[in-house]
DNA sequence: GACCTTATCGCATTGAATGCAATTTTGCAA
DNA sequence: TTGCAAAATTGCATTCAATGCGATAAGGTC
């Protein structure tokens, strides 16, 4: 039934319920007004044993992060044979947006609120996603060696990235008395149209003329 | 000679002699172990003076942002009748980019490194990237009513942004050696390059037939 | 059941950051 | 110049995140 140890099967109980705590805690009174001991108190373990979970407060917050970056790769690594690195990349980032556990989508709304919000939250989520977007470009240029350096594939994948978050960013000021999670949905999905539509028309040039299109840039030496 | 009050000019003084003496301090001992305590002790003031002079001890690596972000702002009000909005953004990161006051670059070189290698620095950075970005589209959309809404500005900007971003990233981790400031420099230049030449592309191709290769994106009713 | 590994916990400590109130310095006007 | 109001500096106390350490308990293995 579980694979796991009976420790390892406590030990997740005990960070689920960190998480559960913290995520009550944080709608009814606050981020800043919610001390990390009030968590652990809330789940029924020592100030100290919650650092032994989390390396911070902030990281509570972002639990999943490797399974989304997981999920990218994959979305990479099954690639088609006609699909180009723009295609590959606009559907990792739906099937990677599609990651809605029942519970887990309450996590993200508040995440994405304190993000907007809290402004050390904001600074680790930044943080986590350029350290996503490295690795992505990793992956997408061993996928491509022929068409895309480390160079310019960290480029694209940075305008990708970086494509969508402007446009989050407006959408979701207008969205400030949007409690409802299928409007915040709805707006990433609209952001993302709009941010990408770019690229979309540059994937199809790219179909009609690869070369002058999307030319591998050299990298250079290192002298 | 100067037209500031003696009060305001001493303000200035106390204030470079704090972000001299952290600058020195880092430099020699690193960022995590210099106390904000020290830095105050060797600008001699006190330790609780330092907080009515810049409001996190990160904040102190990041003096000249209202600025560098100015800049930007004035590069775009002062276009040309013939310029694009990607013409634009490219002439503005370049007249940011030659901000090199003499010793202004020393904090520079520091910055950088420290933005690499220590979290809180590199999560207050993306941050005032962000917060830059936003205004930026806000300036950009401004000026191109009748092309972008801030919708597709902020996406635009973020692109822009992002893609110089993770090009440096790459360039940056090859260059660990390299305290020359000059090849830094460089790296910065190539990455923008690289980063930039889709845009190019589009841009020529923008000339050729503006409204098939950008045309304005109309902004969602919010209903 | 003996033995080792790993978790948990309490305690002390450091360091960032804030609030408050006393004191000094500066700007300005009578 | 003198005196007054505004602003800056300072010390002190306090809160809170985060780390190190050592003792104790619980889980896993033979």
């Amino acid at each position: 039934m579980s694979r796991m140890s009976l420790r390892d099967r406590k030990r997740a109980r005990t960070r689920q319920a960190l998480v559960e705590a913290a995520t009550e805690l944080f709608e009814r009174d606050g981020y800043d007004e919610t001390t990390v001991a009030d968590i652990a108190a809330a789940a029924d373990v020592a100030t100290r044993t919650f650092f032994s979970y989390f390396p911070s407060k902030e990281e509570l917050l972002f639990p999943e992060t490797d399974a989304r970056l997981g999920a990218a790769v994959e979305a990479i690594a099954s690639r088609g044979p006609d699909e180009g690195p723009v295609e590959v990349l606009l559907r990792a980032l739906h099937e990677v947006g599609d990651d809605n556990d029942d519970m887990a989508s309450q996590l993200a709304a508040l995440r994405l609120r304190l993000v907007r919000t809290v402004p050390a939250v904001r600074g680790r989520a930044l943080q986590i996603q350029l350290d996503a977007q490295r690795e992505i470009a990793r992956h997408l240029a061993a996928a491509f060696p022929d068409r895309l350096d480390e160079l310019s594939a960290a480029a694209l994948v940075g305008a990708f990235v970086g494509a969508v978050t402007g446009a989050l960013q407006v959408m979701l000021e207008d969205a400030d008395r949007l409690n409802d999670p299928g409007a915040v949905q709805a707006a990433v999905r609209r952001a993302t149209d709009v941010a990408l539509t770019p690229w979309l028309r540059m994937s199809s040039a790219l179909q009609q003329s690869p070369r002058r299109a999307c030319a591998p840039v050299r990298r250079p030496t290192a002298s």
